[in-house]
DNA sequence: TGCTAAATCTCGAAC
DNA sequence: GTTCGAGGTTTAGCA
């Protein structure tokens, strides 16, 4: 019955059975659904929480995801994820919408005492996001170019499984010692200094042999410094950007460039 | 300029000044605003990221916080926190959204190929939010009924610093035994197992006598039973809900039965 | 202001 | 399905 627009608009509408029908049309039919009105909203599930009465921007997603957005606050004040199932009804002249998620089972009640505003909407989006300059492009900036890291440097593996988690990279250094590098995008703190000193020292007992640890990220908090160096671990300074750039320039180098670069 | 209406729509609204004026008039007088169309989104700060042309729904908070929705999947997929400075403009026929924020520098590049539609919302939202079963409301009712950690408990101090940070609640047990007691509100892994460890390490090397450590979850992961028993560590399972239920219960006695109840 | 730990964290990957 | 760690995590509580 809803035809191609992108947009249906329902201004003040009443709160009756013809705007129940036409809201549980629009979730039966995967539009978006965008309702804002002055509302009350109940969340059990992992935890409890309530919301009394005022004016909200409910977003229902066509993957039956909820989200409740008071006027601030960039997070959402309740939410559910993908995959709810949702009931509409009328009790004591409120319009409820009720979500339903299964494990973990959550239910979040929304009961709006007056409606501002109903939208459907009917979006396509098929575009990639892409999402640079992460820890991961910083662990494959070090495999592409060790250099970065510490002349010399030579990757072995990634990834290894050493109690009690798995070391990001693991190497030989200029010297022929074993290396573990803990890689961090931000600053590195105590638990970071205290993981890798976790992971050498796993190493040491099953080499039985020297093993240097690496911590490589933008900074290191400031009293963490005499930490590391009191477990003889190392720190080289790396930046996130820097890594994705390393990352961009390999990737548009032709194959001329690389050969010149690494020959 | 704009009444007191909860809600203006502008379906499809054209790009030009016209619309360019309306939006930047909304931002000017904190107004809530929604844009819903076709737009590509570039986001540059802690990381970078791209996103090609799709419909979006575009929010902007009364505190000019950003978000950026696509029609599926409950986060956003770009946002901007409170307090942006918005730029509007006009570039080769599109509508282009700049918001910058300070500290962390970010900025979130919006370009509106398409408008379908431009809502501007004036929303009133007073109401507290109150949240339960969280891992304080554990900590708040163990300090108020001991017993459900374990017959003759009795806290001595909570909070107390320890290294290598905060141990959640510090007590006697029913032989005099030193306890501490380390809180989780989903099922505790080995990174709680080794973080109660290290407390009761260091307080065993402070105090230089014996030293419990309880570990209080609602149940402890598979492989880490093994480790908690090595490392001679108790494990008391406890729900975030039924701590929830009892500080309800004690938040609702009245006098007469709070008397009753510990008398 | 800076740091630390919790979160209805969510999400993805690996086992 | 479970577990584990990253995240533009965000947020709240303190030193």
């Amino acid at each position: 019955m809803l035809g191609v627009r992108k947009a249906w608009v329902l201004y003040t509408p009443e709160i009756n059975e013809e705007t129940k029908t036409l809201i549980e049309q629009s979730l039966a039919q995967r539009r978006m659904l965008l309702l804002i009105g002055k509302c009350r909203v109940e969340y059990q599930g992992r935890a409890t929480s309530r919301l009394d009465a005022g004016d909200r921007l409910i977003i229902v997603k066509q993957d039956h995801s909820l989200l409740v957005h008071r006027p601030i606050g960039h997070e959402a004040v309740n939410w559910q994820l993908s995959g709810c199932v949702f009931r509409v009804s009328i009790e004591e002249g409120a319009l409820v919408v009720t979500s339903i998620h299964q494990r973990p089972h959550e239910l979040v009640k929304i009961c709006f005492d007056q409606l501002h505003l109903a939208v459907i909407l009917n979006l396509k989006d098929q575009a990639e996001f892409t999402l640079h300059a992460t820890e991961e492009d910083m662990q494959k900036a070090i495999l592409l170019e060790p250099s970065i890291l510490e002349d010399g440097f030579t990757p072995v593996s990634y990834e290894k499984k050493v109690e009690p988690g798995f070391v990001d990279i693991y190497g030989v250094d200029s010297e022929g010692r074993f290396a573990v590098v803990e890689i961090k995008r931000k600053a590195a703190g105590r638990n970071a200094v205290l993981q890798l000193s976790r992971y050498v020292k796993t190493l040491r007992e099953g080499a039985n042999r020297e093993v240097r640890g690496i911590l490589a990220a933008p900074e290191i908090a400031k009293g963490c410094q005499r930490l590391l160096e009191s477990l003889k671990l190392s720190f080289k300074p790396l930046n996130p950007q820097k890594c994705a750039s390393i990352l961009q320039r390999t990737k548009t180098l032709s194959l001329t460039d690389f050969l010149e670069t690494h020959q």
